[in-house]
Parts: structure tokens; sequence; C-alpha cells
RNA sequence: GGCCCUAUGGUCAAGUGGUUAAGACACCGCCCUUUCAAGGCGGUAACGGGGGUUCGAAUCCCCCUAGGGUCACCA
């Protein structure tokens, strides 16, 4: 058997959208199972919204979600160059082949005139497509047309009355009829070619054996298809993935919420928890398990237990995915994550010093089970910057004029005094022997305190919070709170 | 509109002629607990409709309905 060969091609034309990320990971997974070749390659051939900066975005994206390429931009490979604009050359060899076969033809007919006859169409009910007006000009006819300075683009000549089959790997057989299709468009009148020649003529050479892609491109199949038998070629396997789709089941889009990958990065979003949801829409592993790392993605994968159906982009899942991996990551590199959204809210200044970057950590590992994604953060932590809090409801007041407060706070400040690493253990035994101490419950010992720290009935775990705060500030803001209650001290 | 794809709880989905129709997210409840979470346990909830085929259909066929894709000198 041949070596598995499959492709990721994005046209760089903007941000790496969450449906080509899923595209790419079942591509990359579909290699990295079997022993095969991941390529990436740059479909840039619509000169007009293709930028270099959306091709730098893709690669990058691609890179932060752990998916690589064996061939393409920055790696070569055998069948470099790997961007279409750079193949020209190759396209136009086989143009000539094809235009001397009679496979294809120039026409002269303009935009406009093609998108008035759509119209018309359109307007009488009927399929929309090209008439063949050109379709047999004469040489002189042609020529005439040149004179009279009209643009050229070349056609293929689709033959009528031909059953294309598509053997598609998720989706079975599907039959198309050729007459069903209209002459389209090989090369356009700028030169370049049109992504369904391009591809056609790229994936031969670059001998891909797989071609994954999303369902939009379904009804492109028997175009190849039929390119590839003008062309005398074998075509590859299909496999069409089915959409993404929106919470409305409508198809995702920058209306409807965030679609590009680089928006769940910015905010929080941790690139194995966007892979782990990616992997499970459209496709499902055979047990019970669903939490997986992309290596593991890698072990289980099955082109046979990819999906038909279109899948809903499912947010809460995914956040719950999201939470999942900031729970169980390392302390070190939440943090590092969390920091600059700590730095942007103003809770931290630009440079740490080692001193306060263990207690961000301290920070963030008292808060990290709250926020499906990291910039959330921010949203939990100004009980520990803010001194200068204000009671969440005036009834929490009530709390600490309770009888025994005093004694609690007395009890308190007396073993702070007497200790001097105030470790998260440390304040939670303090806590324990007040409890026991007073023989008091619970409840009328760590509510008090908790209110009287945070102004809140609830928040992080309160031995945390004090070893967080330190004895000062402990001491000081729990007379600040006792004073605002009216509570004589 | 033509062609094509799809159809199991709110969502992702397992299931490939005989099952009490898995599991996950969400939701609800209980437990744990110094609060909120997290975690543990449990619960509500599904085969779009109609015809066939068959001893027997979520599973096979047809029709309908609904959703989606596509019909570009965009990919």
């Amino acid at each position: 058997m041949d070596k598995i060969r499959v492709r990721f091609a994005p046209s760089p034309t903007g941000p790496l959208h969450i449906g080509g990320a899923r595209t790419a990971l079942f591509n990359w997974l579909f290699a990295r199972k079997n022993n095969g070749v991941m390529v990436l390659r740059i479909e840039d051939t619509d000169l007009e919204r293709s930028t270099e900066e959306s091709e730098r975005n893709i690669l990058r994206d691609l890179k932060w979600l752990g998916i690589d390429w064996d061939e393409g931009p920055g790696v070569g490979g055998p069948y470099a160059p790997y961007r279409q604009t750079e193949r020209l050359e190759i396209y136009r060899e086989y143009t000539e082949r094809l235009l001397a076969e009679e496979k294809a033809y120039y026409c002269f007919c303009s935009e406009e005139e093609v998108e008035e006859e759509r119209q018309r169409q359109l307007a009488r009910g009927e399929m929309p497509r090209y008439s063949g007006k050109c379709r047999n000009l004469s040489r002189a006819e042609q020529e005439r047309c040149r004179q009279e300075g009209r643009q050229a683009v070349v056609r293929f000549r689709v033959p009528s009355g031909e059953k294309v089959v598509v053997e598609d790997l998720v989706r079975g057989r599907v039959e198309f009829d050729s007459d069903g299709i209209g002459d389209f468009v090989l090369v356009k009148s700028d030169g370049l070619p049109t992504y369904n020649y391009a591809c056609v003529l790229d994936d031969y050479q670059m001998k891909i054996s797989h071609v994954l892609r999303g369902e939009e491109h379904l009804s492109n199949t028997p175009r190849q298809i039929l390119l590839y038998q003008a062309l005398g070629w074998e075509p590859p396997k299909f496999a069409h993935i089915s959409l993404i789709l929106a919470e409305d089941r409508s198809k995702m889009s920058k209306r409807k919420g965030d679609v590009a990958v680089e928006q769940y990065r910015d905010k929080g979003y941790l690139p194995e928890a966007v892979v782990n949801f990616l992997a499970l829409l459209g496709w499902s592993p055979e047990g019970e398990e669903e939490i997986f790392l992309l290596d593991e993605l890698v072990q289980r994968f099955d082109l046979n237990r990819v999906s038909r159906a279109p899948a809903v982009f499912d947010m809460k899942k995914l956040q719950w995915l999201n939470g999942h991996y900031i729970k169980n990551s390392p302390l070190e590199r939440i943090t590092e994550l969390a920091v600059p959204y700590l730095q942007k809210a103003g809770y931290l200044a630009e440079e740490l010093t080692p001193e306060e970057w263990e207690w961000v950590k301290m920070v963030v590992a008292s808060v990290r089970e709250y926020p499906s994604c990291i910039s959330e953060i921010v949203e939990h932590v100004d009980v520990f910057f803010n001194d200068e809090f204000a009671f969440e409801e005036e009834g929490l007041k009530e709390i600490l004029q309770q009888e025994q407060v005093p004694q609690v706070v007395e009890a308190l400040f007396a073993a702070l005094e007497d200790t001097t690493d105030l470790t998260p253990e440390a304040a939670k035994k303090i806590l324990r022997n007040i409890s026991k101490g007073l023989k008091l419950g619970g409840k009328k010992v760590f509510m008090p305190l908790r209110i009287a720290l945070t102004g809140s009935s609830h928040g992080p775990e309160l031995n945390e919070l004090i070893a967080i705060l330190g004895k000062e500030r402990v001491v000081s803001r729990i007379k600040r709170s006792l004073a605002l209650a009216g509570v004589a001290q």
C-alpha cells in the first residue's frame, strides 16, 4: 500500500477558523495514526484577499494547537513550493495540455455577461450555470475577441451525460450527474488558477492519497474527479467531514460568537482543551473516556468513527473541558498564563520580583477552579488586592456583631502573633484550634472571619486567604471591618 | 429552485435487525465542606412523521418534513 499522504490547505484570507482547525486536526491525526505524511499547502490564488499576515497567523495557530507538518512552508519538502502562487508555471503546463486536447477552451464572456445570465436563469427558476457560449469558438472568432481586447478565462469542457461517482470514506457512495455541472473556470482572467483546478493539480503532484476536508467541498468533488479523468489520473480517496454549526444550527459566523482559534487563545483557552473539544465534534472514541491529549487522540483516531451529521458547537462543553485542563495543569504554567491578564487588569506590575511571583502562584492556586478560561481569573482575585472593600450586603454586618466575634478575633490575633511561617497549612491549624478552643461550631468562627476579611460570605478557602494576605493585612482588614460594623474592639 | 448531505435526550454522541437505547456537557437533587466552587453519588430527558421489508426494527427500503451544503473569474 502506498504511503498515506494528507494535506491541510488553508487559504490565507483570514484567521484560522475553528472549522478549519478541526479539518487540520483530523488530517493530522489520520496522518500520525497511519505513519503518514502531513502536508501544509497555502492556497493563495485569491490575490485580492490573501495576505501574508493571515498566513503567518494560521501557521502560528496550528502550531499553538500542536499540529505540525512534514512538508510545507518553513520546512520545505520534495514537492516544494507549497504556496500556490509559487507554482504558477506548473499549472500553465497543464492548461496548455488541456487546451490542446480540447478538454478546455478559452471563454471571452465578461464577468458582467456571465453574471447577468446567471441572474436571468435564477429568475426563471433554472439552475444557474454557464451557457457554453464560447465552447466552440473558431480560431478566427477567438482572434477577433482578443483583438477587441476582451479578457479570456479558460473553462473546462464538462462532458455531458456522465455519472460521476464519489466513493466517500465517511459518506459512502455519492453520485452526481455531470449535466448538472456547468463549464467551470480553470484559469481566471488574471492568469491564476481557480480552487478546483489548482487543488487537483497540486493534490496529484504532491501525491496526496487522502483528501479530508469539510462537507462544503462535497459538491466540488465531482468537478475535481472530472478533471482527474480528463488528465488521466487516479483521484485520491475522499472523506468529507460534516460542518460545525452555531448554536441555532446555522453556519458559524462572526456574528454568532467566536469563530477564530486566536480568539479562544486570547481568552485563555488552553490548546489541549480546544483540540480535545474539536476532536469530539464529529468523531467519537470507542470507550467512555472523553479526555484526551493529542498523543492519546492519535492512538484512538479512526476515520470509521467520524460521524456524518453536522455538529453544533457546544460552548459549555468547551468551557468544561478548559476548566478541567486549568485545574489539572501545573500551577507554574497556569500562573504564567494568568499573569498577563492580571497585569492588564492593573492588579500586577509589569515586572514581578521572585517573591511576588511566588505570591501570585498562591493566588492563582486558590482561585484556579473558578474560571472556565484563564482571562476570567481576574474576576476572582479582587479579594486579594482590594483592602478597601465594602460589604456585599448590609445584613452581613449583623454577623460581625454576634457575641462570639470579639473572642474569635482575639484568639486569631494571638495565634498570628505566635506564628512565624504563615502557610495555608499553618493557617488551617490556627483556625481549627480556635474553633476547638472556644468550643464554637465552624460557622460561628469562619463566617465572621470571612466577612471581616473580604466583606463577602463566599470566596476562596479561608486558610489560603489568610496565608496569602499575610499577618498585617489580615489584622488591618479585620479591624477596619469591625469598625465599619460598629463592633467595639 | 436543481443537485447533494444529514436526522437518537437541550447539546456532543454510542448503537450497525432482538439492548432495561451507553457515556459526556448542561440541568436538578443528595453527599462532602468553614462559604462559593471543585469533587463524589444519583435523577429528569431521545430514536422527526408516515408507509413498507421482517417473526422482530433506532438499525434495511420508499415518501414526507426539517436542517444544512452547493450551484462564483472565493476557496
